[in-house]
RNA sequence: GCCGGAGUAGCUCAGCUGGUAGAGCAGCUGAUUCGUAAUCAGCAGGUAGUGGGUUCAAAUCCCAUCUCCGGCUCCA
């Protein structure tokens, strides 16, 4: 029988050779570090004998087949270690999740009693004997109904759970040493194959993610075929947490939240605030530039607008109980769009005049539910980079397509290369006609595919009155963010009766798109402070330069360089303190500004300064007027290094 | 909202099985005028998240509550 490799080569093996034998006769190499196999597209464990003509091909850790089937298989360790310190312990899912930044596999276990982080060494522990004892995983496959009845009898009642409603005749069960689990496979060929591992937390999580189902412990870990990379991959994480938003904002004296004003409300302090400004102020004038106007909208209003938009029948639950004004409910705003309908029904609109761009910064409140605050990601009122646009249907896909382009200029002005598109379409409960809602998950489509964008679909996520593109954009680590939104929407238009007088002097149904560009601008100010750990490149850095005098003979000359640099718009400060130049450079470095310039007398006498740029270092005594230039520069063209 | 963990000075944290709260940094005062990541000395700073309870005695044990952290669920 002939195998095909994947690089065409044809070599003839006895039928029933298995992958290992395969990959042991390429190379004693291979063999080490094969842990399933490819056959025919299909994966399968290394021992699965191969009757005929086949395309192969070894999987090893390098395929991310691979990597899943090294992670799903220390998930299978884990749990069988939790049988053995547990036995009471029923076993649920245990999936690898090779999205997740910081774990690679858990494993949700039902357990009478409460398990803490302190319980994970000895898991890892008995994990270790598991591993140390390099016991083969092996595969049986026995009749749907056998396995039913030997979960029940056994009481596992997730597994039976789960094979009931398998539609095969047969099921797959993995076995390991004494530990048995009903898994499709493959799995690494023994447990020794892992060498390295780490048990990372440990959760609450409900049973198929249904918050009225039971809640069971969830375990999460990383598992590596080389010791050095579980180091690697600990310190990555030991890096991002010190990136944290929250950290860094704390130590950089950007925002605070608290408890006295309440939960996920923000309060942002000067050196957070200018960094917001920037941000906003960019983002005016760019809109102003692209054929937008700005308007303003009030933060309370009558509940009934909410009705009629239908945004109380979805979201009542997570919005602020209204409060009675004069006989009236009013409502804190969660979005701003009626407001923005209203401007445009408060007159007859002519098909000349379209379309119409209206945007916001929007401030709107949120009840989030108390368990998912978080930082600046997630709070209860945040300021959306909001706009809605109105046009005619003949407008909509070049509105899309201005708005595709419009979008990435401005993630690519914060230093944002990498996205994930997402195209969301119909949700199980929505408003309006099938056909309305085809045409417009059509045009939202059309526009993906004019820019060559790729995208992966999101079936049903789309927004009760219509679909969406979401852009998730990816940080210095790698993580990705959902920033963007792009709706397109047929149905507000129509309970809101907007419409423009067309040239046939009758009305018709205005279109209407949604969107958020930077989404929150406190999330994206959290995702810009870790994207950047805190080092803002010049243009957006709270403090620009920090004029530090070695004695205070200099004030005068520090004066008047300081002078200089905030004429021409440059955010300086000048230490002027009794300390050591060591200590002011060390507390300059700390606080991530980017232009440190040194003044004692040699630089005062030559009418110098010594220049010392954060994370480089002393680059030398320079005229401040070319340093101011270079500053400008970089300003201008918001350079991002 | 749910499960688990945690809340001690502005910040980072220590404090054994209950015995009356401590360090570094920051702050203030003084000395020092100093050259590329921490000068020295002194002073001040806490009703231990909050409210109850047990006890002769509570930061420590119990209950409630708030907030935060890790997840789950949710996210217009």
């Amino acid at each position: 029988m002939i195998l095909t490799f994947p690089d065409k080569t044809k070599r003839e093996f006895p039928s029933g050779v298995t992958p290992a034998e395969v990959a042991a006769i390429i190379g004693q190499g291979l063999k080490k570090v094969a842990l399933a196999a490819k056959v025919n597209g299909r994966l399968v464990d290394l021992d699965t004998p191969i009757q005929s003509d086949a395309d192969i091909k070894i999987i090893t850790y390098e395929d991310d087949e691979g990597k899943e089937i090294f992670w799903h298989s220390t998930a299978h360790i884990m749990a069988s270690a939790i049988l053995h310190l547990y036995p009471k312990a029923k076993l649920a899912i245990g999936p690898a999740i090779p999205n997740d930044f910081s774990a690679r596999f858990y494993y949700d276990i039902d357990l009478p009693q409460p398990l803490t982080e302190d319980d994970l060494g000895a898991i890892e522990a008995e994990m270790s004997k598991i591993i140390a004892k390099d016991l083969p995983f092996k595969r049986l496959e026995i009749p749907i109904e056998k396995a039913i009845k030997k979960f029940n009898d056994e009481g596992d009642i997730y597994k039976a759970e789960m094979v009931s409603e398998f539609e095969s005749e047969t099921v797959s069960l993995y076995t390991h040493g004494d530990f048995i689990d009903m898994c499709r496979g493959p799995h690494i060929p023994s447990t020794g194959k892992v060498k390295a591992f780490k048990l990372l937390s440990v959760a609450g999580s409900y049973w198929r993610g249904d918050e009225n189902k039971k809640m069971l412990w969830r375990i999460y870990g990383v598992s590596f075929p080389e010791k050095k990379m579980l180091k690697e991959h600990l310190e990555k994480l030991e890096q991002a947490k010190l990136c944290d938003h929250r950290i860094l904002g704390k130590a950089l004296d950007l925002f605070s939240i608290n408890d006295d004003i309440g939960p996920g409300l923000v309060l942002w302090h000067p050196k957070g605030a200018i960094v917001r400004n920037i941000i906003e102020n960019f983002w005016r004038e760019e809109h102003l530039k692209n054929g937008y106007e700005l308007v303003y909208s009030p933060h309370i209003a009558k509940i009934n607008l909410w009705h009629k938009s239908g945004h109380l029948d979805f979201y009542r639950d997570s919005m602020f109980d209204p409060m009675p004004v004069e006989g009236q409910q009013y409502q804190l705003k969660p979005m701003n769009c009626p407001f923005h309908i209203y401007i445009y029904k408060n007159k007859k609109r002519s098909y000349r005049d379209l379309p119409f761009r209206w945007a916001e910064l929007g401030t709107v409140y949120r009840f989030e539910r108390s368990g998912v605050l978080h930082g600046l990601s997630r709070v209860r009122g945040f300021t959306q980079d909001d706009a809605h646009v109105f046009c005619r249907p003949d407008q909509l896909e070049d509105e899309l397509l201005k708005l595709l382009d419009f979008n990435l200029f401005f993630l690519k002005a914060f230093g944002f290369n990498e996205y994930e598109t997402h195209l969301s379409t119909q949700p199980e409960k929505y408003v309006g006609s099938q056909e309305i809602w085809d045409k417009a998950t059509e045009a939202l489509k059309m526009a993906l595919r004019k820019k060559e964008l790729e995208y992966k679909m999101d079936p049903g996520a789309g927004v009760f009155y219509g679909p969406k593109i979401d852009v998730h954009i990816k940080d210095a680590f790698g993580r990705a963010w959902q920033c963007t939104t792009i709706q397109v929407d047929f149905n507000l238009p129509e309970k809101f009766g907007i419409t423009y007088t067309g040239e046939d002097g009758s009305e018709h149904q205005t279109v209407m798109v949604h969107r958020a560009l930077l989404g929150s601008i406190e999330r994206f100010f959290g995702v810009l402070v870790e994207h950047y750990a805190g080092n803002f490149p010049v243009w957006l850095a709270p403090v620009q330069v920090k004029i530090l005098l070695v004695v205070d003979e200099v004030n005068d000359y520090a004066d008047r360089i300081a002078d200089m640099f905030v004429s021409s718009g440059v955010r300086v400060e000048v230490d002027k303190r009794n300390q050591k130049i060591g200590y002011k450079i060390r507390e300059a470095e700390t606080l991530k500004i980017p232009y440190m310039l040194i003044v004692g007398k040699k630089e005062a006498s030559e009418g110098k300064v010594s220049v010392r740029k954060h994370r480089i270092g002393d680059i030398g005594l320079t005229d401040p007027r070319s340093i101011l230039a270079e500053l400008l520069q970089k300003i201008k063209t918001r350079s991002i290094d």
